[in-house]
DNA sequence: GATGAATGAGATTTCATTCAT
DNA sequence: AATGAATGAAATCTCATTCAT
């Protein structure tokens, strides 16, 4: 299911705390955050709409947050904290690598388009070099443990001797993300200059079933 | 070679023409323009720094492109123009399937490291839902024959017995788009959260193998 | 000694009386509402830091002075009382006119050189035309006797025949305040400009005897 | 002559110099500075206040000055700037140092009566540690050869066997100068405690006696 | 064509003050 | 009495755009 406008409320936070009760608030501001630098960028965010949005004062958010750039790292680590807590809720059964993977790309594909927001906040952040992830990059909220599964699929298909063997993890990683990230990503000038609209729920299926079975034919032995 | 600041000058094509002498100057407000945008995107982007890069002051800017959004299509089309025209001079051995979808890949993948700002580009105007692009779809400039390419090479090799059929020449050229495309754009977070430098030499090489290897094996019968 | 950030609790006064026990919390906030506004000036003060610094919240300093202007006034006063209270309490030998002059030219100029605060504030309120002082001008502890005190000891000199007649105790006493006044006041200019620390404490001396044989030789017969 | 107001425009200017034709523009704004933060104090000035009274605009403030705070500096520059270049238009009857030392006074008072900003400025450069003149201190507009000036006459007055020996020259013109600025940057205090109207002219000119009898007798042998 | 000055709208940020508890 | 949250007005600063030459 695709929701343009947001899709908020990922992490179940904890990355800042501070403030007893109106965490509300905080959490309203925030999301309204995502909203706003996820369809305007950095340069073309607005605090007043961000305040307004979430039926507040732009007071607030400098309170909460200390400045527009304070609130866009604070929107940027929630959105990676996301991802990061539906990874970790991710079941993988390991007795079948095929099935593994199989998981790992559903998700993946189906994270991007039910989150287009996480989407363009990460092709935000890219436009400006991840200078804000850098400087939170130690967060361990974002480290990506995924890796280490994906691994450890592999391993388990090779030694199965289904999978064949010197297949990097992470470049397999890459590629399983590339192919979703991208067809969500640039399905806005993908549109105009093929004239498809990708995110049409039979489109999304097709597209699933390409990269499935184009992950799979790259790993399979 | 990846060159970080700009690629500019991609088409020499004269999608606005006019004026004659000064044409130089002109360009160098569009090769600026599009450092800019592709720097700090749209509203992140500045009028004065866009003269000052190009040695020439704001009413410039205004005398030739006559306010900030036209100029951001302007650099858009030529941006569009630039890669167009460069598909447009790549040679297929129709021949050889085999050898003529890797001389795609390649080329793609190519383009992509050396022309970061054109990466830049298509993920701001896809932040922007391609309204600019749309509004200047019907350029010829902006068509992509390319899709016309991929698909006679498919055809070629399915008549070969050497592609399966049923492959979809636009899902294709998506996926081959895709798996180079991301590899660029999200260099910089992938760094950060994996630690690898993906525009090394020796990792892009690896990489283009990685995405020949994946997408001859999809397409192969 | 002199000792820069603050020297406050000068009147153990009772300006404003009023509440019983916490009175503690109101003494604490003028403290600290006096070092702020001797150090950033009227325009320049936070009630949030005044709070702050006071281990209190911004609602006390509304409860207890109601505004940020009166709790200025506050301040001011209380700077005043307190050195009306020390003048008070200081002793005149009136047998011994010269070393009557002598205690007052110490005790006035230690009292700059020890409360830079009040020395502050003076500057402040003239800045703003004294319009503060005008209006609480007429309480009882801003009266200044001190001046009665000059006249009767400028009278006894001349009745003793030491000191010269004709000289106004007003102007006088405005002449030992104004040589160490200033020499306070604008030690950090004249610092920069003349690369001399006045408030080490040898200078102070030297200063001392300055005014005092200034002084002496200005009202002997 | 008093002027409350302002009494701006005292340096030849050239401190900072650039831009052609508009240097009126960038001088009204100035004064407009001088008048506003002599008025208000660092904190208390605005912005919007000092483009209007030049009847400019904030931009303007902003494209000549940069920001509140340089304002702020070029304003003291030229504060500073503007005495510098009075004093080193004196002229000192070398062949009488008593009459020397009077036109020394009487010109220091007289600036100080004529220059309530000048003054004013001086209190608030102290009240914030002379931070801003300290980085501006090796500006050679600020250097002060007036003290050279009173050593000579000093030495002058000492060899003609009229003045005592062993007298600072810096200290003295300290108490030259504080017998006169105290008398004008306190006298709203002063007003309110003593009842006086210190800048009345039959007073400054009283006043003027009083400062010029006790230094001569200070210095006489 | 070209340039620097000028401007007004609007952006981010601050802050005195009040509210709810 | 005491506290943190909330707010609106206003302050500083920015920037796209236009003007005068």
């Amino acid at each position: 299911m695709t929701m343009e406008g947001n899709d908020a409320t990922p992490g179940g936070n904890g990355l800042v705390s501070g403030r007893r009760a109106p965490q509300w608030r905080r959490r309203a501001l925030l999301d309204s955050a995502i909203t706003e630098f996820s369809t305007y960028g950095i340069g073309g965010a607005r605090v007043d709409r961000i305040a307004a949005r979430a039926s507040s004062n732009k007071a607030m958010v400098y309170h909460y947050f200390g400045s527009k750039e304070d609130l866009y790292l604070a929107a940027l680590q929630d959105i990676y904290g996301g991802i990061r807590s539906a990874e970790d809720r991710l079941q993988f059964d390991m007795a079948d690598p095929r099935a593994a993977i199989r998981t790992l790309i559903e998700f993946t594909f189906r994270y991007y388009v039910d989150h287009p927001a996480f989407v363009r906040m990460i092709n935000t952040e890219n436009l400006h070099g991840a200078v804000h992830l850098s400087a939170a990059g130690d967060l361990p909220d974002l480290s990506r443990p995924i890796v280490a599964k994906v691994q450890a699929i592999l391993d388990h298909g090779v030694a199965m001797g289904i999978f064949r063997p010197g297949i990097d993890a992470i470049d397999l990683y890459i590629s399983i993300s590339a192919l979703g990230f991208t067809y969500v990503s640039n399905r806005h000038t993908l549109r105009v200059l093929f004239g498809r609209e990708l995110l049409a729920t039979e489109a999304i299926d097709r597209r699933l079933e390409t990269i499935t079975d184009m992950i799979l034919r790259f790993v399979e032995a």
